[in-house]
DNA sequence: CGACTATTACGATCATGGTCGTAGTATTGG
DNA sequence: CCAATACTACGACCATGATCGTAATAGTCG
């Protein structure tokens, strides 16, 4: 068995949250699955596609991962086979402050 | 002539916003028109769908302040043939606390 | 390498909703 | 009453995107 040679693992693409706009963000988060997915991660803090649990097929919440991503929603690191992803908690609040929160709140 | 006999004029049907979720609010400000309505309407105070500066036909526009006035964003009163129309500024401020510094910034 | 798992990429289907035009309603003014 | 204006209701068309299944890719374990 190989030790782990890089703690350092790369992310996703993932665009900086000063050149996200207002529309980009709120389209992603105007669905009830990516809604739910959202604030999943706030309260797992930090999971991957088939652990979640919405009442989808694994390839669609890859779908909306990578939408969430886009918008600059979420982060993920690559873990193995594994993309674990977390919310951009303070990036968010910086750029859009208590939007989270709204959100969260529902 | 007659004097006008009750400045009182009602109000289109609108919902309490303690009972509009977060997804409808979302949901509505999700669209490039409407969020133009949005900072329009924020700018001039109040407006008809006739006078507001956006890109699409009248009734466009009526459908998109139906959509704003179903969210709980916009309330609009009846004077004579005209529906003048403006944010509910101080209620989205108490339901959901800086949503709207945050369309309005972008 | 081979089996297994996690994830993504892709194409297809289908529902939602943005847009328009037309028609209908309501109010004002002549 | 008639005309004009402001708006809405309705139906039609069409682009977007949510969803799925399948296939492809990549890492892990033996």
């Amino acid at each position: 068995m190989m030790v782990s040679m890089d703690v350092t693992m790369g992310t996703l693409p993932q665009p900086e949250l000063s050149e996200v706009d207002v529309a980009t963000v709120l389209a992603a988060l105007a669905d009830p699955v990516r809604l739910s997915i959202v604030r999943e991660l706030h309260r797992v803090g930090e999971s991957t596609c088939t652990a979640l649990d919405v009442p989808v097929k694994a390839s669609t919440v890859s779908h909306h991962m990578h939408a969430l991503r886009e918008a600059g929603i979420v982060t993920t690191r690559i873990a193995g086979t594994t993309r674990p992803s977390r919310l951009r908690t303070a990036d968010l609040e910086k750029r859009f402050p208590g939007l989270l929160n709204i959100v969260l709140a529902g």
